[in-house]
DNA sequence: AATGAATGAGATTTCATTCAT
DNA sequence: TATGAATGAAATCTCATTCAT
């Protein structure tokens, strides 16, 4: 009756899970992992909220989902960035790649990049192994371009490269989810960094 | 039978309103606006959750309120910090004053210095009016500092200055909620933003 | 491709079932009728829960057929032991026969014996007509051996053999289900039945 | 306005509790422990299925609390039946008073009796500690029971006296349970034992 | 000023069942 | 024959809130 799907289609169930976790993640972006209620998650993806169980095991495993997709996805988006750059470059040009970078994942993943916010506040990390292993893994990777940075005499180098990155992420987040015009922002801090230079 | 109490001591139900301000911004640092609860709040205050309801009109209210002085705090210490410069002062001058005072409230307040995160995901500041404004007060106040400093040519002219206002205290909050060392990260923005030399 | 099945050989189908009715014993002896879920008995049945709606109608049918099942297999198993006696035999032979034949049934049947306890309090019988009906029939026959018992002197006359008749398969059935060797209970419920001297 | 409530007297919360427990038995004893939901209770004891969190932990720790009351009960009877016999009684009369006791507690308690039928199916007892304990106990009260009663020669010697103990209380629970008349059983169960002649 | 007790709304989760494939 | 996917109802549990005491 119907023609075949084309080989490697999405399964119906790849499509729920996918309308799932976008769903979440928007969910998330708007109240935060705590009063992201499956409910509304599930009334966002036009299903009934027990049918999310066919999915995921819990309420926490498809927020937990939503995070790690969000910081694995930046990840991805950072290092293709970085490994795109003519080899060997520079620290100073890594780490205007970087800031662009962080700033397009911020962009292109809209719901899913407020992840990367990381906010002290919500415990949900500690509950969430998969989420917080992935998030210090792109920690690292950052500490890692700050402190080639210092080494290259571009940033200051008697502090800890953590508190400088942190510096530099909190700023690109708070500027990047209130909604700043990407281009401003990046340049702002390529700016403060020292990096306009290019 | 018990002497009186010293005029202007406060009153039994005063300290327990103190005890509950306490307690709920201890749970807001933990576990954000939304995962707190008045019975987690009670608890910690040791008080039943019940007897919240003598001292708030509710929950929200008692949130609302915990916010509410955190930044009012904050804009305390940072107006207080300004004017106690020697007037006429430059802006630079200002701006350095206001990084560091940032970062004292961010000590002092400890638990209720997260509100001034304003991560942009907890609706909260929607329902809550009072807040909402004493948040926009305190960035007003920011953003005339980085204004400022534009003008004086110390911060890139170009941008708009709730960009780098946002950069600013979007670092300074993940530094100083992460936990780093208030020196480190206050030396660091201040080289970022040429203000070492004093 | 595949030689034809010889003739009476089980059918897939048939397979399935006998999988299915064994999984729900399993469960049903482990958390009783009440306690069993679908899930559960499909899981053990190496089967999806949609799965067993092809071979029963319903939750309750499968369970009703288990129990059935279980009464009707302890049925054959006394009536055959009581036949297989040479007749005319005396009521005493036939009661002691009884009581083996409902050990043996109990140890055979193992994961569907339990059904024969009947405990007053999982109502299950009452939505269930053909199990209650299948049990009313062992019951009965029960009453006959131990009321010609009582007619032969063997056991107290003035009791109402129903009363006995509990006494005696509650016995039973709370040592065999615990797991007492059957040696031990049936001499134990012999001697008190004063059927030793054989 | 209203007299003092006598000292002593239960609280409101007492006599909740109690309400709760004693619907909690009646539905246990028509349904089974896994049958039994907690809304049921609570329309049964003229409450709010929330309400009940406020006396109990959980469906499960409110049913715990209601087999193990059952069974302390049932202790309690038994042995205020054995040491109120004239010391020193003989082993047959120590039975022949447990027996009774164990009946008319049956009797008292109607729903929460059935709870020493301790039927294998319910796993109930492995997530309920307490209630397993108390269970224990009382059954080594009763093998203590058996066993003096074959040392005495009363019963059989030769075997395990948890397999005899299995016998009778299975009986004595079967019949009981199912409504026979307590004397008709009592006659009955001591004859078999050989306790007539008393 | 605070507690004990209860409620009602809603949250998460489970589960028997259905149906297209 | 069996699975994947979904539903709807019910179950357990949480929680803000109320109110008498």
């Amino acid at each position: 009756m119907s023609s075949p799907p084309p080989a490697n289609a999405p399964s119906k169930g790849d499509r729920t899970r996918r309308r799932l976790l976008d769903a979440a993640a928007a969910e998330i972006a708007r109240r935060g992992p705590d009063g992201t209620s499956l409910a509304a998650v599930a009334r966002r993806a036009e299903l009934k909220a027990g049918s999310v169980y066919f999915h995921f095991d819990s309420r926490d495993h498809l927020i937990e989902a939503v995070l790690e997709e969000g910081v694995r996805e930046s990840l991805r988006i950072l290092d293709d960035a970085v490994s795109a750059l003519a080899a060997p470059s520079a620290a100073p040009e890594r780490l205007r790649a970087a800031v662009r970078a962080h700033l397009r994942a911020i962009e292109e993943l809209s719901d899913y990049a407020m992840v990367v916010l990381a906010p002290p506040f919500h415990t949900a990390g500690d509950r969430m192994p998969v989420y917080r292993d992935a998030l210090r893994t792109y920690l690292a990777r950052w500490t890692e371009l700050i402190s080639d940075a210092q080494d290259a005499g571009v940033l200051p180098g008697g502090t800890d490269p953590r508190s400088l990155r942190d510096l530099v992420l909190g700023g690109l987040n708070a500027s990047g989810l209130a909604g700043r015009p990407v281009a401003d922002t990046a340049r702002a801090m390529e700016s403060l960094l020292g990096l306009d230079d290019g």
